[in-house]
DNA sequence: CGAGATTTTTTCGGAACCCGAAATAAAATG
DNA sequence: CATTTTATTTCGGGTTCCGAAAAAATCTCG
């Protein structure tokens, strides 16, 4: 049973509404806030007022936006930079990376690092994304600032609770919980995505118009993610973080996945499935090791260039991916899909086979209209995904009103 | 951007919780409610004597429950059955019904027709099923009742917005708007849902142990159709009801399904592709005619006697459904299953095959642990889901406080 | 340059709502 | 029949939102 609406439960709603129309736009003023969302200027007075007061937002002095109209001017709001700030972690294949964010969403500081995941056992994977993050946090202590929560994204299948990653390629690890781990080691809350997820969350951030309500992010690179919009909001499993479109059975008892299954997508479509293919390997074939964006690159270009087995390969890999999009749309219903990662870089090959397989699907009966963008650069999209959740956690607590605020407050320049 | 929480949105949540707490519960004491709402009792207290006033409550006086307690014994609220009633109407492959469903979910009257959906066109479906309604709709006007709102199920696709059928197996006709022609001739709202959905919303209110936040109801029929609960709520697709199950691809290019397709589930385990199968027919063999329950339940004779075509042709139906909802556990992690419909019947043939085909699937890890449910007789089911249905949207046109009421009480006995 | 005109923002009074505490109601107990 | 126990209602207080009016900040035009 859903629990009641008290009287305060109002006012931390509609202060959530106030923020949530900033974060969407960096400024507005208090007459269009109103306006979006439909609570009357005194109200929003009064909410924009406190929240000033309690350092949330900032009044943008100045703000000249050109067209000089008659009457009181608007004050522009914008959310405060200086409130609070966030780490964004990625962590995939023998990469890591730490970012600080401020609450306005700007890249404040950010780390870089090579390691060997799939040779580290649990205590040296969480012992590195720790001193990774407290390289980034230590220089933020030396100015006088503390980031009030941390979001890591990884590889592989999280938790529903964000607090574990259940399975990744990038280790043999299982289980690993990230998210404790980091709370305890730096006092403030720790979040662990799905790396897909992070990327519809993006693109949405990024291009609203585009990617608004129902979009699909398939992630092509040494697996095959996906990540998936519904009705304006991240889809997810019951348990995990769900929407393993790479594993669907393309082919039931079919080629050997990573995963150990047969049939899977992604052992089609996946980096090691193209030079499996591409090489005249067999099906039986074990999945090789990982492969290098160059390497890809390459075969590409040998794709391009003759209709050899490279050809062959990408045609496989497309079809593959058009029958999954296909019954994906048989559940979903069609929506604009987003290539995104390494294998962006071969999707004018990959493009006809694709289409035709929707073609010949149920899901897929107006194959033609399905708008598909290709972006090979997945990295900036994961952090920003990763930023955007945390901030809008940080959110959700400033929303409780009054000196709540505290909290996150603590992390702030001591001024 | 959603709108912001005015004041009077506060009463009509608070209103709906209550509500919804009776509409699950059949009845309940004001402490009760207070407990589950988590509001105060001063705050119930108010509620529910104002929708007594209203007529949408009704004190069961002398309700005696069994244990004699101490103290003031508590007094059982329930909806009043009076209040108001829905058409609940359910349209199938040659077969039509429509039962009058009072306000506290008793079923009041029924009308049950038989026709050849086929051979209509589409005016003479909308108007079948108009007359069919006309009937029970008539017989409660002759008491002074008038229903207040009509839920039609219907085998096949519908819009999202539940006005259309946009597809549907029964007849060669698209887009049949059955929800506007139902409001236009009685002059109520009229909706129009998939059937599968509808079973999956009934399974909810039976079974609200096993049924709760997540489950999967799988209709095994002519077609292949599904219902989809997620974290408590009704999947649909985006433009559609969504949720097509049997037109999710099993073997790319393979058996010709009814829909023009192949490869679908449905070509493998709907019923015309068991009957196609036992009898060795070919994967181009165009789909038969619809067969009838009889036939199928022969045909599962035929299997469990001997190990033929017969059983062979079961064989596939159920590794085309288990391979399929391997798929499906992939993109929403494993979750109780109920096999609804006359395939239920042979559920004692397929479960093996089934479980063979979840269990090489990624998503299907422990496939020993899904619990598979089988209910042969949909019907009561599709029935109970669209009475629901069409119940909750009389709760919340109630729940808008004060007389707005009028609206849904312009159906009330005369008195 | 100053008196409107115009637009934004704040202030004020009123009404609705929820909550906790106290009061009232309706039994069972002894 | 007084006491105990539990359910429900009543009352006072506090919070919130809204509309209207007031105040603030700028532009326009004579």
């Amino acid at each position: 049973m859903t629990v009641g609406v008290r009287h305060d439960d109002l006012r931390r709603r509609n202060r959530a509404l106030v923020l949530s129309a900033l974060r969407a736009a960096e400024q507005h003023s208090r007459t269009a806030i109103a306006g979006l969302t439909g609570l009357s200027n005194s109200t929003i007075s009064a909410i924009t007022s406190s929240m000033i007061e309690e350092g949330v937002l900032v009044e943008l002095k100045g703000g000249e936006n050109g067209l000089a109209r008659r009457g009181r001017p608007q004050v522009a709001l914008a959310l405060n930079p200086e409130l609070a700030s966030v780490v964004a972690v990625v962590l995939t294949l023998n990469h890591l990376s730490a970012t600080i964010i401020d609450y306005a969403g700007n890249v404040v500081d950010d780390e870089i690092e090579r390691l060997s995941t799939q040779a580290m056992d649990r205590e040296a994977l969480i012992g590195a994304v720790i001193g990774c993050v407290r390289r980034v946090v230590d220089r933020q202590r030396e100015k006088g600032r503390r980031p009030s929560r941390i979001a890591l994204a990884v590889q592989g299948i999280t938790s529903s609770d964000s607090s574990s990653m259940l399975w990744s390629p990038i280790t043999p690890q299982q289980n690993t919980p990230f998210a404790p781990a980091l709370a305890a080691a730096f006092g403030i809350p720790a979040t662990v995505e799905n790396d897909c997820n992070m990327i519809a969350v993006a693109l949405k951030w990024r291009d609203p118009k585009r990617y608004r309500d129902d979009f699909f992010a398939v992630m092509l690179s040494d697996g095959i993610g996906m990540g998936l919009m519904t009705k304006g909001q991240l889809f997810s499993g019951t348990h995990s973080s769900g929407g393993e479109f790479g594993h669907m059975i393309h082919i039931p008892d079919g080629a050997l996945c990573r995963c150990g299954r047969r049939g899977c997508i992604e052992a089609y479509a996946g980096n090691y499935a193209l030079m499996r293919n591409a090489s005249g390997g067999t099906e039986d074939d074990r999945p090789a090791a990982d492969f290098s964006q160059a390497e890809i690159q390459k075969l590409a270009d040998a794709a391009r260039a003759a209709g050899g087995p490279e050809r062959a390969a990408f045609v496989k890999a497309g079809r593959a991916i058009g029958f999954g999009l296909g019954s994906l749309f048989a559940l979903f219903d069609p929506a604009p899909v987003a290539i995104v990662g390494p294998g962006a870089l071969a999707f004018d090959i990959l493009e006809e086979p694709i289409r035709d397989a929707i073609a010949r699907t149920a899901g897929g009966q107006h194959s033609g209209a399905i708008s598909f963008e290709a972006e090979p650069n997945e990295m900036p999209l994961i952090r920003q995904g990763s930023a955007m959740t945390a901030l809008t956690r940080v959110d959700a607590e400033i929303v409780a009103p009054g000196p709540v605020t505290e909290q996150v407050l603590k992390g702030r320049k001591v001024a």
